[in-house]
DNA sequence: TCTTGGTGTGGTTACGTTCCCACACGAACT
DNA sequence: AGTTCGTGTGGGAACGTAACCACACCAAGA
């Protein structure tokens, strides 16, 4: 078409609004297209002299390779969806670093996308990714139904931080009754009777198992749970910090265990305006160590986890199965560690 | 050729393995391609009862569009590419979630990639861009050369927070002189005349405006400014503390200005462990604000950014240049405000 | 001499979509 | 009556790449 209307003219200059192809670069080297693709993809005969040519030209006019095309006629790509529940969230964006790094060293590209914990948005996500030919999909799984069209459509999917998949593929989480049980345990051992629960309420394996978890150490430990000391938030909380009042109100705990950074982030608000000191009118444990937790004072107690080598883990999972599709699906667990700070002690 | 050894097979199951196409519903609703093409884009005629059999078809198969192909068709994608220098800084990642709210909002995808502020990989990153086809790019540059890249083959560019590229494209900025100058004037008003200035150590002008402003309002009162106060970090600063120590130690600033968040946090850490108090011995104020600011004791005085709004305006900014690529390039400067907190006191 | 096999090359096709074109039909104008 | 127009449809050709095939060459072996 353009070589039609301008037979020989294109030599010195790269063209600029019309992006190099394969053929332009083959047609500027003496060869034929396939040499081309031969000599720039690395596979096949080529001879060195033509792979020399080629290189320099492809150099020269600037040659990038149309990614669409490749991933068309190969029939997928070198892309990896992620999609995390919420991208400002320090746990998320580690989690993504983590993922990122393993994939890159792998030379696969990560593609991050945010739900905002929405099903449909996940279920959006994952369909952009089927149609991008995906070759697999690491996510923070919101309803499940999401990981079922992947796998349905073939396309390999590790679920990470949380198990919800009806579908079987491969899943990393942390251990969180065990996380959970110790910073219970923590507590109902500095004497605590009445410890409250900040939970979010899901179906998420995430929360349930932290849930578990606190129930077992007080069964252990004999204390008797009481259940209006289990405050469910939904995800987008935008009352939680009333909820928290009420809780701290009506039913006084003399310890709170938040299980996630964000709820522990309200709470530690919600003490702080009510001027409740830290340690000794309430202690407080959280899930998931961020800075904050640290430099605040005191610093909060909280279950650290291993955020950035979880998303390696999954990218390490997915490469794997990527690697073996038939494999049985693998379930791995990393352990949280209890980091006894300054919010926990005794009740007054 | 599956068509072939399964002639009519394909009815009533979805097939699982190979993706289903425009062809195949078309075959299954009774009519060509063509048609299919055009009662599931939307574009060109079709009768109604003919949009409703194919639609019908379509949900039943799960039918995906091929984005590669309709990419590779269109000669252009609704990806817009966005690179930032650090996912897991919280500033990077409230920019990213800004830019994405707003390009869901106008229907197109978000693809973050994260350079560590490494020019390699920036350029890389724009390479991957470019041979995706994506529609226009968003970028916290690191050396001007990706955009300049990105520019040269007809991509939109939008360069936020900061301004590098040689070649003309839009950018979304905060008025970092201004927000400098309200901090470092703050400081000297209360009496500071020894103010440490903590900048990163490149040619960025969010840098360069913060040191300009700091420059200025030392001019403006009549403070005269000790350059051995001026401390460069390079990016990635691994001894970024014991330079401040240094700092601290050598030269006895009464306050300090850290000209971004994690600098802001290794001042604070190094405060705390120096065990000097704020304000009594030290005022800090930082720029950009995160939780910790205002969650430590005493609060920190900061510069606040509006930082989703900066991503929500590079977005716009983009939108824009797609809508009409003609236009000139266009420079927008958002207001920072200074929040004067606990951290910041008279010099005892 | 005639295989065999490794090496190098180019032609052709197909990936799945969209766009352009040709065509066909009816209704409403000359 | 012929001509326009709006509507609806299918055929075919691209988009840029990689896979497959045919072929051609030369060396080493039977």
């Amino acid at each position: 078409m353009n070589a039609t209307q301008h037979p020989e003219e294109e030599e010195g200059r790269a063209p600029l609004a019309q992006p190099v192809t394969l053929t332009d670069i083959a047609r500027a080297a003496g060869t034929s297209a396939s040499t081309a693709s031969r000599a720039l993809s690395g596979r096949g005969y080529v001879s060195a002299e033509a792979r020399a040519r080629l290189v320099a030209a492809a150099d020269r006019l600037g040659y990038v390779p149309n990614a669409s095309a490749r991933t068309l006629k190969q029939r997928t790509s070198r892309v990896v969806g992620v999609v995390v529940s919420d991208i400002g969230n320090q746990f998320y964006a580690r989690l993504a670093a983590g993922i990122e790094q393993t994939l890159r060293e792998a030379d696969y590209q990560m593609m991050l996308l945010g739900d905002n914990s929405e099903s449909a948005e996940e279920i959006a996500g994952a369909r952009a990714f089927l149609a991008m030919r995906a070759r697999g999909v690491i996510m923070t799984p919101v309803s499940g139904d999401a990981a079922s069209l992947l796998v349905a459509q073939g396309v390999a999917v590790v679920e990470v931080d949380r198990q919800l998949a009806t579908s079987p593929c491969d899943a990393v989480v942390i251990d969180n009754e065990r996380g959970a049980y110790d910073a219970t345990a923590h507590l109902l051992a500095l004497g605590h009777s009445k410890v409250a629960l900040l939970v979010v309420d899901t179906e998420w394996t995430s929360d349930a198992g932290r849930e578990q978890g606190f129930r077992k150490a007080h069964a252990e430990a004999g204390v008797e749970l009481d259940e209006r000391l289990v405050a469910r938030f939904p995800v987008h909380a935008p009352h939680a910090k009333e909820r928290i009042e009420r809780l701290l109100r009506e039913d006084a705990p003399t310890a709170i265990f938040a299980s996630n950074n964000l709820l522990a982030e309200q709470a530690w608000h919600v003490l702080r305006r009510r001027g409740l000191r830290l340690p000794d009118d309430v202690s407080l444990v959280g899930f998931d160590d961020v800075p904050w937790m640290e430099m605040v004072d005191p610093a909060i107690t909280v279950v650290a986890q291993p955020t950035e080598e979880l998303g390696r883990s999954a990218a390490r999972l997915l490469l794997r199965r990527l690697d073996d599709p038939a494999s049985p699906p693998r379930l791995d667990c990393l352990q949280p560690s209890l980091v006894i700070r300054g919010s926990t002690a005794p009740p007054s």
